[in-house]
DNA sequence: TGAGCAATGTGAAAAAAATAACAGTTGTTT
DNA sequence: AAACAACTGTTATTTTTTTCACATTGCTCA
């Protein structure tokens, strides 16, 4: 309906930001116009209207010469590339406080990346829900994954047991890792791992700021 | 002592890679060999031994052309280029689970980066010690942030009030921010504003393995 | 209706980052 | 002590990403 699938590579830089016009443009949509410029959008995430153009340029999108990007055009086409279809399976795999307040973000937030399952090995929280995500067992990940059809893991169990995890999370069957420990992970290429590391990004900021 | 502060600009990827080397090295330092390779820092953290090594170059350190680096040297001189000497002060704004969790991340970690203040509305959590950490009433923010000179705020409140809050801190004087909210903030070019976007990430992730 | 303006679409240039290539060093071995 | 091997240091090349520049388009309004 709106336009078809590129299945050309897109850059990296590029698939971020299309999930960030998207997120944006959902607030909007309804609501005002029906059109928004580059230079608008590019305002409003601080970026170029160069670079708006472009990246919705490489998803096949095309604006109108005067009115700019039709906004439901917009966020279909940015479904249709990088989504799947019925969306993904995310388990989240440590349910402390990092691990909720995760879940708590995900809900509140348009997606389709779904929480399916949630692993721990607190015998009090096995077998409950958490924010409707239901809480398994540690030891039954290699079940639930496959069952589930869970691809994608955000890690956010305590540093010691990161690889541990991470490797039996690899054996069921996970692709890419959203890694919220401050380990490093050594995976294969394949595998698509993004680290969240805290105290380096700190770090970050204290060196620039300085 | 280990080589003297250099000053010139470095890539902000090279700032990040080196505040790795340096958390992987601590582990390392005292115990086994005196010296590291290239290739064998690059294989533990998954890069290659030529961005190690302009690394390491960029900041005027030179190996041993038949042992490699010094640890030790390695580790001080990325301290003299990227801390400041005595530490930088840090603020934790939004006490909640996931502001928590982070507290209790960086208490873990050795760095310089040193958490100093909390601030929150829940007269509950108010005048009381989080980690010891001091936790404080948000709207004596200004006042706190100037007398204990924090220059950086970790962003951990409900989107609801990310934007007013980031405006507050901004007149306080900090300069620098890590945005865990999914609320895109607005800051002039001088404010360095990292983004931490689990919804991108996730979707990032979600693109690249499908 | 047609001139003007304010967008888009995109090739080309520039900048930033990663990778390759290789000469130069240093310890080891025979 | 000469040949070797395995590193480092750095220049050159390639790749990726951003920015520039400008022809083209589509609405508006005189």
């Amino acid at each position: 309906m709106f336009g078809q699938i590129m299945n050309t590579k897109l850059p990296p830089r590029t698939v971020e930001r299309l999930s960030k016009y998207r997120r944006l443009l959902d607030k909007y949509k309804g609501l005002d116009e029906a059109h928004i410029y580059s230079h608008k959008l590019a305002g409003l995430l601080n970026l170029t209207p160069e670079q708006v153009r472009r990246d919705l340029m490489l998803i096949g999108l095309t604006g109108n010469h005067r009115k700019g990007y039709n906004i439901k055009a917009l966020i279909g086409i940015i479904g249709n590339t990088i989504d799947r279809q019925e969306g993904q399976q995310v388990a989240l795999v440590g349910i402390g406080n990092l691990g909720k307040a995760v879940l708590g973000f995900i809900r509140k937030a348009e997606t389709r990346m779904n929480i399916v399952a949630a692993f721990d090995i607190d015998r009090n929280k096995i077998n409950t829900h958490i924010a409707h995500v239901p809480c398994f067992d540690i030891q039954e990940a290699k079940q639930v994954i496959r069952e589930k059809n869970i691809r994608i893991a955000i890690l956010t169990v305590p540093p010691e047991v990161a690889v541990s995890t991470t490797t039996l999370l690899l054996q069921s069957g996970i692709r890419g890792i959203l890694n919220f420990t401050s380990v490093h992970l050594d995976v294969s290429p394949d595998i698509y791992l993004k680290d969240y590391d805290i105290i380096t990004s700190l770090e970050e900021i204290g060196f620039f700021i300085k």
